[in-house]
DNA sequence: GCCGTTTTCGGCCCGACTGTTTTCAGTCG
């Protein structure tokens, strides 16, 4: 599917446009982009069955934009584009993650110093060309520095909802092949971590020789970096790496054992073979020459004393000692979560009217949707105002009756995001906040506060009577922005006196709450909700990632609010 | 460059904050 290379070049497009200052035909390109990017049909098969026509339904994408898709689904490259590109050749995907760097300032500092990537900035910075350049100054230089040296940390890592879909395309044409008796994603994918390296893939087949040559030919290959028998590894367009490993059937419960990691874990495994007498590898489990376990992983975990326990958990952090003694959790699943009550509707600039938010959380199962536009501190985002909120009420409660005519068993119910100001008291008239069916409060501004003077504004918003729900916690932005100064043990501490429940954020940018932070929460007794923050009905989808953090922070069914029927979740809310 | 219960032109989300340029451009959300 090349729905996400386009609209990444129609993202860069707009940057580029908006370097020379064009009006308006930046956020076109922009809003293109984001269409793209979250259709569920392919592109290609669209622009097949119905031509340029069917490109130019696409919201968002007109004539012009619509030739441009075509140009790329017929010769892989954009004229328009490339043109930009050649005028001024930067790497803007690089340069525009560093804090403080838009288009304007990169622009300058091509014409000026020649900068053209991350490593040329960094040079100018340490030897302080930049500071003296006009607009630049030495905080800048000071910022950029930091910047970089953050986005090095996390480099060569990958956003887990950045690869899944590229890892569904690819998982689907190898087990295809004949020759596949078996396939599963393993490593750090398998267990779901918020970023990862590269993918890994565990294959068995009779056949190996047959299964390297098909997936070394698959398409979307930039660079084979090495293909033996049973191994190979290849570079994919979008940079990152795919390995391949095929075992036979008899050695695969061990190898997916062995290759879905994570290292700490599989190393306290073996020290409890090892105990044992026995011996643990990708083969299997060994007792002397004989070979008493490997076809299924459960079979090894058993033949070693341990329950079969979740990838998401084999992190070394206490699964190993709870599968000895048969304590594992049991981990919150999808069929379990009832609704979602994080999801922005077109009141506050979201994609969707509410009815159709709401017509996808049915299609999705669930028992009720919570619609939590922002509120009016954000004014970009088109944030509502209590007499708006009030007018909206009156669409979601016409919408609730609609469904009981109809014998829906189904509800909508009326939320806000509302803010949380710099001195912890939040943009909305309690007044209104009453109103609500529950209340969101997040902080969307001055991150930058001292750790003591974030926390008391966090505990301030917690202590109002009408907040319910504090989402994305810590205010990371994966890859891009670290999380905010805060002393999380008071927020835990204040959550659980005032029962206010923390957010698992399942954008794929976010995952805020992380894993580690889920952990602590549950440890503390704290209630979480797992919630999509779904700025488009497709992003609700999201919520697989949100549970896949929770499930890797040991959350079960009683930790997660939306896990409640509607009931009792109202009962709970303030 | 897109879009249309003000439809083929004329709009298109805009205020706060930061750092630096002494009056505001650029970035962020």
């Amino acid at each position: 599917m090349k729905n996400q290379e386009i609209a990444k070049i129609f993202y860069e497009i707009a940057e580029y446009l908006k370097m020379d200052e064009v009006a308006f035909r930046p956020y076109a390109y922009q809003k293109a982009a984001l269409n793209l990017e979250n259709l569920e049909q392919d592109v290609e098969e669209i622009y097949k069955k119905q031509g340029l026509k069917g490109l130019e339904k696409i919201s968002g994408v007109g004539k012009h934009i619509a030739l441009k898709i075509e140009e790329y689904l017929k010769k892989g490259k954009i004229k328009y584009y490339e043109k930009l590109k050649k005028k001024s050749p930067v790497n803007l995907g690089e340069l525009t993650a560093v804090e403080g760097l838009g288009p304007k300032k990169i622009k300058t500092l091509y014409q000026k110093l020649g900068i053209r990537n991350v490593k040329d900035l960094e040079k100018a910075a340490k030897s302080h060309k930049i500071e003296q350049l006009f607009g630049f100054g030495e905080k800048t230089e000071k910022n950029i520095l930091e910047s970089i040296e953050f986005l090095k940390k996390d480099k060569g890592r990958f956003l887990l909802g950045e690869i899944l879909p590229v890892v569904e395309e690819v998982y689907g044409e190898l087990k295809n092949l004949k020759q596949v008796e078996r396939i599963d994603v393993v490593g750090s994918l398998r267990r779901m971590k918020e970023t990862i390296g590269d993918i890994d893939f565990l294959i068995a087949s009779k056949n190996p020789q047959k299964v390297m040559d098909f997936f070394v030919s698959l398409r979307g290959i930039e660079k084979v970096w090495g293909k033996g028998i049973t191994k190979a590894s290849v570079r994919m367009r979008q940079g990152f790496d795919i390995d391949v490993r095929v075992v036979s059937k008899k050695n695969y419960g061990a190898a997916l054992q062995y290759f879905t990691g994570s290292k700490e874990h599989n190393i306290a495994v073996r020290k409890i073979a090892i105990s044992k007498r026995f011996k643990l590898n990708e083969y299997g489990l060994f007792k002397g020459k004989k070979m008493i376990a490997g076809r299924t992983e459960k079979e090894v975990y058993k033949a070693l004393g341990m329950d079969w326990m979740p990838p998401e958990i084999r992190e070394n952090q206490g699964e190993v000692e709870a599968a000895l003694k048969g304590k594992l959790p049991n981990l919150i699943a999808f069929k379990d979560i009832k609704g979602d009550l994080h999801c922005h509707s077109d009141w506050d600039g979201g994609e969707n009217s509410i009815s159709e938010m709401a017509q996808k959380a049915m299609e999705m199962g669930y028992e009720y949707i919570g619609i939590s536009d922002h509120t009016k501190f954000l004014i970009i985002e088109r944030g509502l105002n209590e007499k708006e909120l009030s007018e909206q009420r009156k669409e979601i409660d016409k919408l609730n009756e609609k469904f009981k005519k109809k014998n829906l068993k189904f509800r909508i119910l009326h939320g806000a995001e509302t803010n949380i100001l710099k001195d912890g008291s939040i943009d909305i008239k309690d007044q209104a906040l009453k109103k609500l069916d529950y209340v969101i409060a997040g902080i969307h501004s001055n991150f930058k506060m001292s750790k003591i003077e974030m926390t008391k504004r966090m505990i301030k918003a917690m202590k109002n009577p009408n907040i319910d729900i504090i989402s994305h916690p810590t205010g990371r932005i994966l890859k891009r922005r670290e999380e905010y100064e805060i002393d999380f043990d008071k927020i835990l501490r204040t959550a659980k006196e005032f029962k206010v429940i923390l957010e698992i954020n399942s954008s794929p940018y976010r995952l805020d709450l992380n894993d580690r932070n889920i952990r602590r929460c549950k440890d503390a007794g704290v209630k979480m909700v797992v919630s999509t923050d779904a700025h488009h009905k497709d992003q609700m989808k999201y919520i697989e990632l949100g549970i896949a953090q929770a499930r890797r922070g040991w959350a079960e069914k009683k930790d997660i609010a939306n896990a409640y029927p509607l009931n009792k979740l109202l009962k709970d809310f303030k």
